[in-house]
RNA sequence: GGCGGUGUAGCUCAGUAGGCUAGAGCAUGCGGCUCAUAUCCGCAGUGUCCGGGGUUCGACUCCCUGCACCGCCA
């Protein structure tokens, strides 16, 4: 059997669950669940990293110790996950025995064989933070928390041999072109390589920091940050004698941000080596999501949390915006409308919309019993067979690069294609006569197929979502029980089988406020052919018309003709207008022009127009409308 | 200062290992259907594919260069 084993980074409990941890943990869930769902066996494992100053400094300020504090909040990032529809396997954490006892393990292992060597360094040590400081971490060369200059102090340390492997870490990534995936962090990698790499500290003294692993070989130190963090990879596992191990181990990729990609894509792998074992597979990096709050909704003036949204939209909706909206790899924005939308588009109109419409047809039409395929399939039936296949097909081929966007993509395309093919076959004719009762039976079975194949492979993605499409369908399966080569098939729904209708899935998000009603206008005297209609005088008193002097214009940048106005009418009002291929910013500033004060505002080209200059067309031309006098800003006009 | 990335439709972004009229979703306008969550289907658009040079029969795609923004390192 094929195995497959998922991590995410160890979450360093310094911080609450964020976004970016949301994101990566939920990304290791569908590759876990996608790989469970062909078959594999799998192991995803995620946990906390808990040692180190920073988290002895946080305990402090929280009038804690180390224990009890990592303690809180590992508890809160091991809360998270199950509300987020994560199933990880494992929870690990640094301050496990057994981790302690594999970093311990390995740690002897590489010293025994030379590449642990002990020595000096000199550096700027700052006393208040009992630590050393980088020159370019000082501010104006001071201790940036302290205040004060930090002095020269020279240190023993225990270091990694790491140089010793630099050429054999070039020369894996070269021959291994996917190890480390999307191509750009492999060659971000690659150009660290191209400078001579620095042997790596690996220890602190335990007089300085005591909340560590101590070292096997000289119990006055502990490991620092790498030896302990990274190696929870293989001490979740039970290294070396582990069956876990035996079974996963090397069948392992990574997922991690790109902020650590250095620790990962080049101090793991030569760690790995010196430890002498086998390499992982794949190490697979991803990019930030930026955080637009001006588009996050606030009430009582609190700004919400990402991670608020997926309980307030739903946790599927919002596994289905992380995964559709970013690129594997890229930086993508986070924003509540952008969810707002996709929920809406994609999964209440597309996806919900098609399943309410399918079974409410099987419950009009066949007294909600799942009918047989009673005709030949036609061309039309077959074409959307076939959409459903290479949909499956495309998601078994992006899947595994991490092409989550493609994959999904593929399946919408799908849901399209089922939604035309309701409107082409268009069922409540052929309900109209029962000659057509044979055809009406083959059209609901197929769009009944083509939810139950989406349902499956949705299911890594939004599993609460496959399970209620599933069980209304009449075949209820857990999520993570699921087999494409079974739960996959076509025509495989029980014929007479009752479906049941239920309430929507994903119901709309009403976001736009009801557009305000257009008076009813009264009718008009029209003239004939076309002319210019007569107005009532009341309703030209309507019209707010004012003189505006023209404080400042700019051109509007890639539009031809479009300017931005800021026009004095006794208020400052912006306006864009339309004459910017006659006229020229600078010749209008302090004129006088005519202008219609009381026009709805209108948005174009992305800047609000609060108004409207009045021009007088002379073929191509446009020629600006002004008093013969000047008159003060602002003046009427009737 | 060095290295890397990004710059494509009003907005958010795909895409092209060089080739006929450059794509999607959203938003906008018009039309159609009525099974459905006022949903769905069809049609309509708009782009100096950041600027400038070069290679080529041909570049949005390759090379050089400039600008803007972002990241990493020193």
């Amino acid at each position: 059997m094929n195995h497959f084993y998922i991590t995410t980074p160890i979450y360093y409990v310094n911080a609450e669950p964020h976004m970016g941890h949301a994101y990566t943990t939920i990304v290791a869930d569908v590759m876990n669940r996608f790989h469970r769902l062909l078959g594999y066996r799998t192991f995803f494992l995620t946990g906390t990293d808990e040692h180190g100053d920073k988290i002895v400094q946080a305990a402090r300020g929280a009038g804690m110790d180390p224990k009890s504090y990592a303690d809180r909040i590992s508890r809160m990032f091991r809360d998270t996950w199950p509300t987020l529809n994560v199933r990880n396997d494992r929870f690990i954490r640094t301050t496990d025995p057994e981790h302690i006892r594999v970093v311990q393990a390995i740690l002897q292992h590489v010293y025994d064989a030379g590449d642990i060597y002990f020595s000096h360094y000199r550096g700027l040590y700052c006393v208040g933070c009992e630590r050393f400081y980088t020159e370019r971490e000082l501010v104006d060369g001071k201790c940036p928390d302290h205040d004060r200059e930090p002095v020269e102090r020279e240190e023993a340390n225990y270091f990694f041999r790491m140089s010793k492997y630099q050429q054999w870490l070039i020369d894996t990534i070269n021959d291994q072109p996917a190890l480390i995936r999307p191509e750009r962090y492999r060659n971000e990698v690659l150009a660290f390589l191209r400078e001579p790499l620095e042997d790596l500290c690996i220890s602190r003294p335990k007089e300085r920091l005591a909340w560590g692993i101590p070292l096997p070989f000289d119990d006055q130190y502990v490991t620092y940050v790498w030896f302990d963090a990274l190696i929870n990879y293989v001490s979740a596992l039970g290294y070396p004698d582990g069956s876990l191990y035996r079974e996963f181990w090397p069948a392992v990729q990574h997922t991690i941000a790109k902020d650590i990609l250095k620790p990962h894509g080049i101090y793991w792998p030569t760690m790995i080596k010196a430890a002498g074992l086998p390499l992982f597979q794949h190490l697979n990096v991803h990019g930030y999501w930026k955080i637009d709050e001006g588009k996050m909704s606030k009430s009582k003036g609190k700004v919400v949390r990402p991670l608020d949204l997926a309980s307030k939209y739903g946790v599927d909706a919002f596994r289905y915006f992380l995964l559709r909206e970013m690129v594997f790899g890229l930086d993508a924005n986070f924003s509540e409308e952008a969810l707002v939308q996709r929920l809406n588009a994609d999964l209440a109109n597309d996806l919900g919309n098609l399943f309410s419409r399918t079974l409410a047809m099987t419950d009009k039409y066949f007294a909600g019993k799942v009918p047989p395929f009673t005709a030949t399939a036609t061309e039309l039936d077959e074409q959307l067979q076939q959409q459903v296949a290479r949909a499956a097909a495309e998601v078994v081929a992006e899947v595994p690069k991490f092409g989550f966007h493609k994959a999904l993509m593929a399946i919408w395309e799908c849901l399209n294609a089922a939604n035309r093919y309701v409107d082409h076959a268009a069922p409540w004719n052929l309900a109209k006569h029962p000659a057509h009762q044979d055809r009406l039976k083959t059209v609901i079975r197929t769009l009944l197929e083509v939810n139950k194949v989406t349902a499956v492979l949705i299911a890594p993605f939004m599993p609460e979502t496959a399970e209620k499409i599933l069980a209304r369908l009449g075949c209820s399966k857990p999520s993570l029980e699921l087999r494409l080569a079974d739960d996959g098939q076509w025509g495989t729904l029980e014929e007479g089988r009752a479906v049941s209708k239920g309430e929507a899935l994903f119901p709309r998000i009403e976001t736009k406020e009801p557009k305000p009603e257009r008076q009813a206008s009264p009718p008009v005297a029209q003239e004939a052919e076309g002319r210019s209609r007569l107005l009532p005088f009341d309703r030209f008193k309507e019209l707010d018309l004012r003189v505006g002097v023209v404080k400042h214009a700019e051109r509007i940048p890639k539009s031809k003709k479009l300017l931005l106005l800021k026009v004095d009418l006794g208020e400052e009002r912006q306006v864009v207008a339309g004459i910017g291929q006659t006229h020229t910013p600078e010749e209008l500033i302090g004129r006088q022009v005519l202008m219609v004060a009381n026009l709805e505002p209108a948005k174009l080209m992305g800047y609000e127009s609060q108004g409207m200059i009045l021009v007088a067309e002379d073929g191509e031309r446009l020629r600006l409308l002004t008093p013969e006098q000047p008159v003060k800003a602002g003046a009427s006009v009737s």
